[in-house]
DNA sequence: AACTGTGAAGTTTTTCACAGCC
DNA sequence: GGCTGTGAAAAACTTCACAGTT
C-alpha cells in the first residue's frame, strides 16, 4: 500500500504559499479557533478560496464538504508536507550585528528550527556569547557541520564573503541556504537558496508610489 | 512628445525582479565592468536571457544590439523606474533586538532608503540611542509621520502589535510597510506590503530535503 | 445550507526563435 | 558574430463553476 509516495510535480509556487497557511492557522488555533474554511483564511491572507483548495487538494482530502478545514489537524498535515514535523538544526555564520539579531530571535525554535552553531572568522569574536551559544571560528565549520549532519544554514556575512561561505557550506553537506547577503548565490542543483534583502522589497514597492 | 508616459500595466512580477537586475548590475559596476548582455546577467542570477530581455523591454530599449547594455546607464534607468532616484524617508516601528539590527543595518543609505526616526511603545526604551537616532514615544508616530510626509515604513514588532501599528502608519499616511512581524496584515488598497519572515523562507525550503 | 475538491476555462508568465541592428 | 527587442507559441498558474458530501 504506497500511500507515503511523495506528489513528485508540486509547483513551487504552491510550496511557497503553505508556509504562509500554517502561519495563520496556528494563529487562528491561537485565537481558540477550532475549523475554518477556504473562504475565511482567503479573506485573512489576501487569497482567493479556490486558490487554497487548490493548493490544499494537491496533498489529498484534508477538509471536509460542508464543515471545511479542521484547523489542528491541516496544521499537522502542512508540518508533515514542509517536513517540519521534525526540528531541523541550523548554523549560523556571521556574528555581526546582524547575525546577533538572528541568533537572538525567538521565533525559529516553535516553528521547526533551532541555531545549533555559529561562525565567524573575526578573531575578536570568536569565543564571545550569542545568545545562548559561542561563538565558533570559521575554520571548524565545515567539520562541525559535516559531523552533525546540517542540512540548513543562514549567512549573515558582507555580500563579499558570502559565496565563499555558501560553497563552503555546501562542501560541507548543507542543501538549504537562506541568504542574508544582498547578493545572489551559485549554488548546483539540489541546493535550494532563499534570499532576504530588506532593501530589494522597498524597491518593490516604492514603484508604486507617486 | 510624451516621452514621460508612464507604462501603466507592467505585471508585478516584473517589478520584482527589477530591484534583482539592479542588484547585480550594481555588483558588475563595483568590479569595474562597464557593459553587459542579458546572458551574462541572467547567468549570474539563474535567470533566462529573454526573460530578462523582456523584463526590460517593458520599459523602452535600454540596450545595444551587438552590443548589450552599458550598466551604468541601465542602473541609472532602472533606478528611475523603480522610483529610487531619490531618497525615501524610512519610519522604523519597534525597538528591540529585530529594531535595533535593522536601525544599524548599513545597506539602506546608498540604494535609496534612509531611517529617519525609530518608534517603540516601552517607556524603558523612550530616550535611549539606537545607531544615530533616538527612539521616540509611540504616541508622537502618528503626528511625525505626517509632518515629515513620510510614506514608507517598517515594522519590527511583536506579531500582536503589528496590524494596530500598521492601521496607525497608514492613518499617518504610509502606503509602503515593510512587515518582520509573522503575520500577514490587513491593509486597504493603495498601500503596499512586503514581509520577511525568516521562519516561511526556510520551512520552503525543507519541503525539497530528504 | 455550507463547503470541499476538481475538471475546464481563462489569464498570466515564460520561452522560443528570429528579424534587425551594431 | 553577437546581441537586443518582440511577436508568436508554449507552459504555468489562477479562477470559475458545479457535482458531490456532510
Amino acid at each position: 500500500m504506497p500511500s507515503n509516495i511523495v506528489p513528485s510535480n508540486i509547483p513551487d509556487i504552491v510550496i511557497g504559499r503553505l508556509p504562509i497557511y500554517l502561519r495563520a492557522l496556528t494563529r487562528l488555533e491561537q485565537e481558540g479557533r477550532e475549523v475554518t474554511s477556504s473562504h475565511e483564511l482567503g479573506q485573512r491572507l489576501g487569497i482567493s478560496s479556490a486558490q487554497i483548495r487548490k493548493d490544499l487538494s494537491h496533498f489529498g482530502g484534508f477538509g471536509k464538504q460542508g464543515t471545511g478545514y479542521q484547523i489542528s489537524y491541516l496544521i499537522d498535515q502542512l508540518k508533515q508536507v514542509l517536513k517540519i514535523d521534525r526540528e531541523w538544526d541550523v548554523a549560523l555564520v556571521g556574528a555581526g550585528d546582524l547575525g546577533h539579531a538572528v541568533a537572538n530571535y525567538r521565533g525559529f525554535s516553535d516553528r521547526g528550527f533551532r541555531i545549533v552553531a555559529v561562525f565567524d572568522n573575526d578573531s575578536a569574536k570568536i569565543g564571545q556569547a550569542v545568545g545562548k551559544l559561542t561563538v565558533r571560528a570559521f575554520s571548524e565549520m565545515e567539520a562541525f557541520v559535516r559531523e552533525h549532519n546540517i542540512k540548513v544554514a543562514m549567512i549573515a556575512v558582507p555580500a563579499q564573503n558570502a559565496q565563499d561561505v555558501a560553497d563552503q557550506l555546501i562542501k560541507a553537506g548543507v542543501r538549504a541556504i537562506l541568504n542574508y547577503a544582498p547578493i545572489s548565490l551559485n549554488v548546483p542543483t539540489g541546493v535550494y537558496v532563499q534570499y532576504i534583502d530588506p532593501v530589494v522589497h522597498l524597491q518593490r514597492m516604492t514603484y508604486y508610489l507617486d
